[in-house]
DNA sequence: CTGAAAGCGCTTACAG
DNA sequence: CTGAAAGCGCTTACAG
């Protein structure tokens, strides 16, 4: 530590008060004089005191830290959750410290385990796709109050901030059907995604509710969901007899991949095959046709997610009631569905 | 603090040895006996033993948290440096607290200010391009060890890990002519970005090595470099009497403006125009032709840069001395200057 | 309205 | 090889 450092001890030498009142000065604390209040905020001011946030910490312990895990930082739709995280986390006078589990479920144990034990306040973690067994991060949860969002987990009692992943893929396939498209296909992922899960049940119920046929052969489920598988499946998707008059993605990853296939063949966009994605990436403005996406409010997800952490952080009691917080997104059309003239 | 946590105190009394004991046991000193460590060691094991980083902290006054502050966390090549950042930092030890400066000077003083109260070891911070006065943020780099990555300034006496734009602007000119082109415009930022300024004077070199006309009408400025302004640019130099016959963008972002557009006029690219970016994003590969590009080693920078922060914090002397390291970036030529048949 | 004192959990110079 | 004790900078119950 740099020697002349102020602290509480040198100001009050200088002050001639004990080392409590100018602590109590500076923490506003009812029992002290305005009087000596302004006269040690003054002084505290011009030798730049900056409390020593360890002592704080440790004291109290609480250290004014949220640890955030996501699978990968470089994911568009993570990073502009981790935007609205930052923000609102700052402006409620709490840092953040990220890490990865690259997708790799050993990895987010540990993870896990070090945030906590790096003395974070509290955690808001999205899993890994591959999270199927949770027993290995379940302990993690009792300790310390912990958030889930975005890929979240329906065996683990916490609070759950997402999007509303059903109604948005419901919304989509309204809308196909609303441009007169009658036989439409579904790229999803294979299992234990619970956003998947989500949009795939929206995707039945919207086929149901407008009696459409649902049709196994063109509801294809992939491991791992990608540009590349994206132009796979649309190859099996075009061997069929009867192709699919528009082919709904996941992800806006797989739905550029479908793309870009499409146009090899060159099928007309939207015309004989419309395409819808999920996210709204930036490449979904870059592809053409442009592509008709999901756009899911990232930044407002962040920040919701830090009002619920630190709203459970600051609580005092220990009952904490576990919500599922469900956010709006909202469809983007674009040139892939429908072409303004 | 849940009670029931296991302490140096709880498995010293355990142990019938004293907290001092237990403590060098735990930290492999050297004149504890190996029988002595081996019994502590395996309770404290058995019993989750974990130290309190708070209390080590405030101890040590060293936080083993490194500060990092980036312009905007949704940048794509930032996000990897990042990535690179968060891998190394964890391998070695050490936590990361996030923060963004949203291209902000004001933010970005505020930002630097409060990692600094907040106790971080280090910082590595990368600047917004409006830093042209950096009086505000001097002080910081007198308090702690911090590093200056990829937006840096020159007017910091400090470490810089950068990539080599200069060269690389020199190589893509290089590129251009020697497919064949004469007339090679660039669209780059007006003033004080430390980026800009590099790959500009790459651009000159080459050209002037080569013999070729530099000609101010091709040389464009704009104030913030964008998808739009590549667009509004380009509009200017088809305007042009002698139109270039390729544009090299700053950014990937701009150049893909000036694809959208010469495409929109039926310019055949790359043999009338061929085009140019810098940053290889993903969107560089979805844009229509693919965008040829400078990759930069994002990941291979975030490494380097906390290598050399923790050596300062790490290191004893007082007297750093500072270097500036510059990575290779490399060329990716794709199809908006080169189409294999 | 103010102060003296204890204590948070750890490390380490000093002593043996 | 081990222990008693001091102290890092802060907050807070207790006392006046």
């Amino acid at each position: 530590m740099k020697k002349g450092v102020t602290t509480l001890k040198k100001l009050s030498k200088i002050l001639n008060l004990s080392v409590s009142t100018v602590s109590r000065a500076l923490n506003d604390h009812p029992d002290i004089s305005d009087e000596t209040k302004e006269s040690v905020k003054k002084l505290a001011q011009s030798m730049n005191y900056v409390p020593n946030i360890f002592a704080k910490g440790f004291r109290k312990s609480k250290s004014n830290i949220l640890g955030v895990l996501v699978p990968s930082i470089t994911h568009y739709f993570h990073s502009t959750i981790l935007k609205g995280i930052l923000e609102e986390a700052s402006m409620k006078g709490y840092r953040v410290i990220i890490s990865e589990s690259n997708n790799d479920v050993l990895q987010q144990t540990e993870m896990l385990n070090t945030l906590t034990q790096f003395g974070v306040d509290g955690i808001l973690a999205s899993l890994t796709k591959k999270t199927k067994n949770v027993d290995s991060i379940l302990p993690v949860f009792s300790k310390l109050p912990v958030i889930l969002f975005d890929k979240v987990s329906n065996k683990i009692p916490c609070t759950r901030i997402i999007t509303n992943d059903e109604e948005a893929a419901y919304n989509v396939v309204e809308h196909l059907i609303n441009i007169g498209k009658k036989r439409i296909a579904i790229i999803k992922e294979r299992e234990f995604s619970y956003n998947s899960e989500k949009r795939y049940t929206g995707y039945l119920k919207a086929l149901k509710d407008n009696n459409l046929e649902i049709d196994e052969k063109i509801i294809i489920s992939v491991d791992d969901i990608s540009q590349q598988q994206g132009k796979r499946m649309t190859n099996i998707l075009l061997s069929l007899k009867q192709r699919p008059d528009a082919i709904f993605a996941i992800t806006d990853g797989a739905a550029i991949g479908v793309i870009q296939t499409l146009k090899k063949f060159n099928i007309k966009i939207p015309e004989e095959i419309a395409v819808v994605g999920f996210s709204n990436n930036i490449n979904s403005t870059i592809i053409e046709p442009t592509l008709t996406t999901v756009d899911q409010p990232g930044e407002t997800l962040g920040k919701t997610a830090v009002k619920y952490l630190i709203e459970e952080i600051e609580s005092n009691t220990d009952i904490v009631m576990h919500k599922t917080i469900e956010l709006k997104s909202s469809l983007i059309i674009r040139d892939s569905t429908f072409r303004a003239k």
